[in-house]
RNA sequence: GGACUGGUGGCGGAAUGGCAUACGCGUACGGCUCAGGACCGUAUUCCGAAAGGAUUGCGGGUUCAAGUCCCGCCCAGUCCACCA
């Protein structure tokens, strides 16, 4: 009979998720006095089928929960699915399936496909976000944030199809600009809108960096802290000739006060409206709004600036002189107040403009000894300040903090401090979200749905035609209901909430998911924060801020005892083949299903764990895959064979003995490292790679030397290959289950060796190797070094002017 | 235009300022085989017969010693993009 050489894969793999679920092996246990371990990887938006990067990402995850539960930790390791969303209701419109109907049945495929790649989750915790009872909640918090003042009404801008009269999200505009339907040209129309006031929290968002330092992505931290955009300076107010209201500005540049010689105020500030419409240039200030929104919306390079003079003068608090006020293409209404004291010599966009109209330019800050004749660019860095009367001769350091104190000391403005971010935009004219729980009462306004009626349900008798404004204003009995107060007739909020919301905070719901009378219980919280949570980098400004966020006001609110919802954070790279990220556009998907019921779970989880460090692109290889799939095979053989020769077949020499317990405690010690600290699954599998390697050379397999080793690569390859190495553990006669066996301790004893290899340099280039006692002194070192024959014939000649010696690592000699 | 990350053999990648190229893929050779694209072993950065020399995108610098630190440049990827 021929014996086989690889081993049953999927009856292995079958037998072993059978086995842990039955067994509840990956239950966390509230209330357990083991200390807590939180893992979490970002949860998956069910588009229907896993792709390379869930695998990667759940694998990582999987290797960090299956370790630190092998270490003794209670481990939460929780799944749950982001379940509302645009495809879903693309899919209503196009296939006519309700959108629960397709998220659901998505839902169920992909479960299936992360229980066959044996991740390690608790699924008694599971839940997806378009779940009534998990929804609720997002009303609820919404309601908390209203009574706070965190939440507000205001118009604000959206995508607007004139042919088929509904709001588009961002994404169902091409980059031309084109409804993603009937390709109308998309136009802006100001519609009222929901916003969260997250700009209160900035301070606090900055203010937490100095908590994740060290532990998140230096590149995170800088994305973020690019994207709150704080800058310091100062708030100008400018009379205005004839009027009785104030141009207020803002400017990180006070010091530059004397030089402003013209205001420039956004296209789309009201302003700019009432007077252009007095100089009778309305429709050049439509084009200019226009031309703005366009560019911004396509992302655009700025070409050159454009804008005209509004017929005003506003004055100069400084030095009482007139300022004309001239409204141009590069001020943004949304960034401080939508206006600036633009100063052409010390700001290269202000330069542009000046230049370009002919607008005088006058140098404030330099050397008045040697004023510059003509600018031919700004000059924008940090000098003296110059034609500033009272303040001439100030270094603007000090000239921006001593000017916003004559300002606010004469009432005309004061030191302020702006951010980038803006309130985040929370409401869609979508169906398939959260219901905003508001009722619009035209006696008293808007009113909150009383907390015992809630969730305000998505209502089920809507149409999806892809027209009109938000689908739920298309069901009667969604839309009129009795004012909660007035009890007189009166309309619901009709929008849903963006899906930001709702993972904003669901790794706090993951620690109690079954409360139907709370988000979750403050005390069952104790779980957090996230010890590891595990994600891409493109969510590094949005949910990532978002989050942090929604934890900062649940603190606020009682909620969370801790200040950051994640302790360590770790982005993983892309998944790649052929250089670019897999996508059904370019055809260059691999599909985990194919990979899996080729090779199996074990071998896919170690191909994606190995090919590449975590952090970084991951290109696909499938020669890559044979080779896990051969090691794995490789370590089932190498088990048998120690089982088959259960009794000692001749013995190792002494020195294989020390050699092999070297190497088996050195691999624990390097693969502990970085499975728990580093989370560097590529080169924790190159050093399992390397005690097989060592096994494979000694025929007398069945020892107590040789049974240590293999049982240790059973134990440290067991988070990455779980069903293969828990098929092992019971192949080596060993009790109970792999994945819940004590993680192995690696013996100091055995981390150093009898002799270490010195390297001796002559100027600091090899030449030669010595085996010394390690803690040899110095001297010996160089001692022996000048007595090695290869080192006496470089010496020939020449004198030793240097010796430089590295206990138990190295002498340099620098010869002359 | 700006910010960030990276650039190491034929390929994926290793390397607290101290032996560059661990581990894997591929390739070659040998063993085992009826056979093998299975398995076991050996070799494998480049030049050179060897001694030896060169080598971590390019150019400089610091150091006894640089892939690693500093300065300038080139290239690739990612994100942001008129933020006063």
């Amino acid at each position: 009979m021929e014996q086989k050489n690889t081993y049953e894969v999927h009856e292995i793999e079958k037998k072993w998720q059978k086995h842990w679920e039955k067994n509840r092996s990956f239950v966390a246990k509230d209330g357990d006095s083991r200390p807590r371990f939180y893992a979490l990887e970002m949860f998956p938006y069910p588009s229907g089928n896993l792709h390379m990067g869930h695998v990667r990402n759940y694998t990582l995850g999987d290797v960090v929960a299956r370790y630190q539960r092998m270490n003794g930790k209670n481990v939460l390791h929780p799944i749950g699915w982001d379940a509302f969303g645009l495809p879903a209701e693309n899919a209503a419109i196009k296939n006519k399936v309700h959108p629960e109907k397709w998220t659901r049945q998505n839902i169920a495929v992909m479960r299936e496909q992360l229980k066959a790649l044996g991740i390690s989750y608790d699924w008694e915790r599971e839940f997806a976000t378009c779940d009534e009872a998990y929804y609720k909640w997002n009303q609820w918090f919404f309601i908390k944030f209203f009574e706070k003042g965190w939440v507000y009404k205001k118009k604000a801008s959206v995508n607007w199809c004139p042919s088929c009269l509904t709001v588009l999200a961002n994404e169902q505009v091409s980059a031309s600009g084109q409804c993603w339907r009937c390709d109308s040209v998309v136009q802006p129309k100001e519609l009222e809108q929901w916003f969260i006031r997250i700009t209160d929290f900035a301070e606090e968002l900055l203010k937490g960096h100095e908590l994740l330092k060290g532990k998140w992505p230096e590149e995170v931290l800088t994305m973020q802290q690019y994207w709150i955009g704080r800058s310091d300076g100062a708030e100008v107010h400018f009379s205005i000739e004839g009027r009785q209201d104030k141009l207020t500005v803002f400017t990180t540049r006070p010091d530059t006060l004397f030089g402003a010689t013209f205001m420039a105020i956004a296209p789309e500030h009201p302003l700019a409206k009432e007077l252009a419409a007095k100089v009778g240039k309305s429709a050049e200030l439509d084009t200019l709004v226009k031309g703005q929104r366009e560019r911004k919306r396509q992302r655009q390079e700025a070409d050159e600036k454009a804008g005209f003079f509004l017929g005003v003068n506003a004055i100069n608090p400084i030095h009482q002189k007139p300022v004309p006020i001239w409204v141009a293409d590069y001020v943004l209404m949304d960034y401080g107040t939508g206006a600036i004291m633009a100063v052409p010599a010390h700001d290269q966009r202000d330069f542009e403009f000046a230049t370009k109209y002919k607008i005088p330019v006058i140098e404030v800050i330099g050397d008045p000894a040697k004023p510059v004749a003509k600018f031919d660019k700004a000059m924008e860095a940090d000098g003296v300040m110059m034609n500033s009367g009272e303040f001439n001769g100030t270094p603007s350091s000090d000239g921006k903090r001593k000017v916003g104190e004559w300002l606010k000391a004469k009432s005309q403005g004061k030191p302020t401090v702006t951010f980038k971010l803006r309130d985040w935009l929370v409401s869609r004219q979508r169906y398939w979200g959260t219901p905003i729980p508001m009722i619009n009462c035209s006696r008293c306004g808007l009113v909150p749905v009383p907390e015992k009626e809630l969730p305000v349900k998505l209502p089920t008798d809507v149409e999806f035609t892809g027209q009109g404004q938000s689908p739920l204003a298309l069901s009667a009995s969604f839309v009129n209901v009795k004012c909660p107060k007035c009890k007189g007739q009166a309309k619901r909020e009709t929008d849903t909430m963006d899906t930001f919301v709702d993972s904003s905070w669901y790794y706090s719901r993951f620690c109690d998911s079954k409360n139907s009378t709370a988000p979750f219980d403050p005390v069952k919280a104790n779980w957090l924060p996230v010890n590891q949570y595990i994600g891409g980098i493109e969510h590094a400004c949005m949910h990532l801020i978002y989050s942090r966020f929604w934890h900062k006001a649940m603190k606020r609110l009682g909620l969370v005892s801790c200040d950051e919802p994640f302790d360590r954070l770790l982005a993983q790279g892309m998944v790649t083949l052929g250089g670019s990220a897999m996508s059904k556009s370019r055809g260059n998907v691999v599909d985990p299903n194919a990979i899996i019921s080729k090779f199996g779970a074990d071998t896919a989880r170690m191909f994606i764990l190995f090919a590449a460090p975590p952090t970084k692109q991951l290109e696909w290889s499938d020669a890559g895959v044979e080779g896990s799939w051969r090691f794995l095979n490789r370590v089932w053989r190498l088990i048998n064979d120690t089982v088959a020769k259960s009794k000692p077949q001749g013995t190792l020499s002494e020195e294989q003995q020390k050699s092999l317990k070297r190497k088996t405690h050195w691999a624990i010690q390097k693969v502990t490292n970085d499975y728990g600290i580093e989370i560097q699954i590529n080169t924790a599998i190159a050093a399992v790679m390397e005690l097989v390697n060592e096994l494979y050379l000694y025929p007398a397999l069945g020892d107590a030397t040789s049974k240590e080793a293999v049982r240790a690569v059973v134990q440290l390859l067991s988070p990455v290959a779980p069903h293969l190495m828990e098929d092992l553990w019971g192949i080596l006669g060993e009790k109970g289950l792999c994945s819940e066996s004590s993680w192995p301790k690696a013996d100091p004893a055995w981390l150093v060796s009898d002799t270490v290899e010195i390297v001796i340099q002559i100027n600091g280039k090899l030449r030669s190797r010595l085996q010394m006692a390690p803690g040899s002194s110095k001297d010996v070192l160089e001692r022996e070094a000048l007595a090695d024959e290869k080192v006496k014939s470089f010496l020939a000649g020449k004198s030793v002017v240097k010796a430089i010696v590295v206990p138990d690592k190295l002498v340099n000699l620098v010869i002359k």
